[in-house]
This record gives structure tokens, C-alpha cells and sequence, in this order.
DNA sequence: CGGCATCTTTGCGCTGGCGCAATAAACAAA
DNA sequence: TTTGTTTATTGCGCCAGCGCAAAGATGCCG
């Protein structure tokens, strides 16, 4: 990985998509790469935002947790993601942490100098602008099902979600390429992992997935739309 | 009304604060006035997004609804508030419907005017960052507040958030400044009108609020806090 | 290869809050 | 005032899904 190729991969990131080769040589200059193991902490909630990162490799977890321990899962990172945003529009504090599911590559840069870039680069200002607004939008539409679907449906949607941004095309369908805990399954769903579990069990007697210890494939994902649709 | 006290308005607004005299010039050199009588729609949730709006007087409920004809609240815009965001992200359908709750005034402009001026100008791109930002962050903690928290204590957040957004003193307590009906506050909190009807009895009971036909007072917001942060 | 930690499954009982339905109250129009 | 419309209240029964608990499966690491 040279110097050359970071700045191809940064020209294909959410950030810096559509910005002039030599913006992409100043960027790339300014980086600093670095690797986080499955499990470490690239981000704790509640600290200062310093530093922003893209992803190069690897899947990163976003979650938030309350005072009494309870949590949830934000969304998921992946290649070409941001991870920080909170130091891109001067937030005090990280409202979420983020950790590594896999191992991980991303590079990265202090925040001054990506907030000095956007003051220079309205490119890279209405790139941000973009990125927030997608994100803005997912929320609306968990909120959405969180708040009028059942939890059967909001499962299976939370699963289709999950096919459309990770899916890998395997002999037995469509896995969700990324170890995925019942847990974590139910804290996207709003449920338990209980509930979770009984599920998919329900689902995978009828042929719909085969899960196994932190892994999900989708083998009938028409199915699966159909229960996400359905009324009542 | 006149041009001079409008530039002094947009000045003050989320997406053009910071601007220098002469852009705000512009700025209102490009716009146009327009009124909505309480209950109007301004934004229709799947229509292309052609123009931007700032809230000048009144207040907005922006919601989305599902095939079924079931709503969500996604949020109310008041004064210095951008309406139609999806339209400075070229999205290309509102994600949701924006109706006056009140009768309002605002200003507008084509999306195209916005955008240009955001690529001229990035301190506006970063202004539009900054607001999603915010937004986005709104929701992170809503969808954390529905998932783990039981109905009681939304129902006090989504009054508190309120009574923080748009309260005004009055000999009662604090009121929130707009009509809200019962339905309203149970498309907030996800849940049914009737268990939001329940849950503010009880309180009026104890004297905590003191509600009439879509309004809501909050005599005692110290009780009201102590609701929403009570742990089981 | 065995021991340990993590993750998953499943039975069972309980309850928060939903859904229905009927009444009452507030407001607007005429 | 009457009439109609929208909004709010409240009783009642029910059930989806939570919480607990205990056993079972899987993979890791020494």
C-alpha cells in the first residue's frame, strides 16, 4: 500500500469523491494510516472529537449507550466510510463509540486539518453536507419502523438493511459478511436477543435463513422482503 | 417587512449565520416571501425537492407515513429553521411530508440558487453540514430513547424536548408555544393517542402537567425531569 | 485435547400497553 | 342555539414479546 494507491482509495471514499487529483495528493499528504484489531475501540463515546477517519478496510460497529449500561447499534461502517463525523461540524464530544468487527484499516487525519480542507474545498464541505444527510435519512426510516412496525418485520428489514450493505454471495445465498451476534442483531431491532434468537429459529425451520454463531445467510430473500412488507 | 430586515432575519438563520453583509445581500436578492396557513402543506413526502425554505414565523411538523397510512413525527421546525433539506443534498424525492402547524411565514429560494451559492461559498456548505449534523444527532438519541426506554419515560423526554424547543413561560408553568394534540405526542414517542391520554391524566393528577385540547402545560418540570430519567 | 468463555436456544409465566368501543368534552360553523 | 366535527377520556380484555432461568452449542486458547 504506497502512497500512490491511498490516494486512489481516497478518491473513491464519501469524503473526498469528486475532489481534483492534486487536492487528493494534499489530503493523502496530511494522512496518517492506521489498523485497529476485531474488537479495539477507534472511538469512545463522550470524548473529544480529534481526529476523523475513512474506512479503507475492514467493518467498524457505531453504537450508543445509556447511563445504565443499555445499548445500540447506530449503524455500521465500511470501505469508503467516515468515521468521526462528530469532529466535522465541531461537536464537543463523540455521541456514540465505535469499534472494530473485523480487523480494520483506515486512515486518517487530525481534525483541524480536515476542517481546513472544507473551509477551502466547498467540494469537500457539500461531500460532508451529504453524508449527514444520508445518515439523517436511515434514521428516519428506522424511526419510522422502530415506532409502527412489529418486531418480526423491523428484524427482517434490519436483516435486508444489513444483505444490501454487506451481503456476499455464497453457495447456501446471500451472507452478511461480518460476525453478527443475536445480540447485535437485537440491539438494531429494538428487541431482545431472545426474541432474536426465537426468530430467526422460526425462520431458518422454514428455509428463509441458516444462521450459525455470529453468522447469518439469507437463502430466500424473497421471502424475507414478504415479511418485511406485510400488513398488520 | 421590508428587504433590510430580512437580510438582518437571514442572518440569524442556521443556514446563512456567519455570512458576511454583502452574501446576505444576495441572498435576499434571490428570495421570495411566502405564507402558509396553519394546516397547509408545504413539502409532500415523494415530491422532487425544488425549493428550500427558512422559517421566519410559526412552526412546521415534518412527518412520514408508511403504505398503511400509519405517521411518524420526525421533528417540528421553528424560527431560523431550514425546511426541505433533501432539496441542498440533491436527494430526489422528500423523504417527508412538512405541514404549518401554525400560520407561517417563510422565505424561500429554488434549489438551484442554494446549491450554487453552497459551492461558492463553502461556509454555507459547512452551515448545511452542521445542521444535518445536528439532525442526525437528534435522531441518534431518539432511536435510543425508543429502543431501550419504557413509554412513560418517552412520553416525559418528547414533552421535555419540547418544552426546550419551543416553551414559554406562563402563570401556569411552561407551555409549549403550539398546538399538540394527544395524537401528535403519541407519534413522537411511539405509541397510540390513548396511552399517551392515560399517562398525562395520571400526571395531571399529581399536578406534574395541565393540558387542554392540543395544549400542554408543565407546571412542575423538576417531577417531569425525574420521570424521564428514572432507571427500570 | 480439554477447559473456558462466549454465544445460542427454548420453556414458562407475566405484564405493559395496545386495540376496541363507547362516552364526553371542546370547538367551529351556520 | 343547534348541529356537526374533531379531540380527549376511560373501562376492559387480550396478547406480543419481555425477563428469567437453565441447558446446550460452538469456537478459542493454552
Amino acid at each position: 500500500m504506497d502512497d500512490q494507491s491511498d490516494v486512489e482509495v481516497l478518491g473513491r471514499t464519501e469524503l473526498f469523491r469528486g475532489a481534483p487529483l492534486d487536492l487528493l495528493a494534499e489530503v493523502q499528504r496530511a494522512s496518517f494510516r492506521k489498523r485497529f484489531a476485531a474488537g479495539e475501540a477507534i472511538v469512545r463515546q463522550g470524548d473529544p472529537p480529534a481526529t476523523v477517519y475513512v474506512v479503507v478496510v475492514g467493518r467498524l460497529r457505531v453504537t450508543q449507550t445509556t447511563l445504565d449500561g443499555q445499548q445500540v447499534i447506530i449503524r455500521y461502517l465500511g470501505p469508503g466510510e467516515v468515521v468521526g463525523y462528530a469532529a466535522l461540524v465541531d461537536g464537543d464530544a463523540h455521541p456514540g463509540s465505535v469499534i472494530a468487527v473485523d480487523d480494520c484499516h483506515l486512515i486518517g487525519w487530525s481534525a483541524a486539518v480536515v476542517r481546513d480542507i472544507m473551509s477551502r474545498h466547498s467540494l469537500i464541505a457539500i461531500n460532508v453536507a451529504r453524508i449527514l444527510g444520508g445518515r439523517y435519512l436511515d434514521m428516519q426510516v428506522r424511526l419510522r419502523e422502530l415506532s409502527t412496525e412489529k418486531v418480526e418485520r423491523r428484524i427482517a428489514h434490519t436483516i435486508l438493511r444489513l444483505v444490501e450493505q454487506a451481503g456476499r454471495r455464497t453457495a447456501r445465498g446471500i451472507e452478511i459478511a461480518f460476525p453478527l451476534s443475536r445480540q447485535d442483531l437485537a440491539e438494531m431491532s429494538g428487541t431482545t436477543l431472545h426474541t432474536v434468537s426465537r426468530t430467526l429459529s422460526a425462520w431458518e425451520e422454514r428455509g428463509i435463513v441458516d444462521c450459525g454463531r455470529r453468522r447469518v445467510v439469507v437463502a430466500k430473500s424473497q421471502l424475507l422482503e414478504s415479511i418485511a412488507e406485510e400488513q398488520a
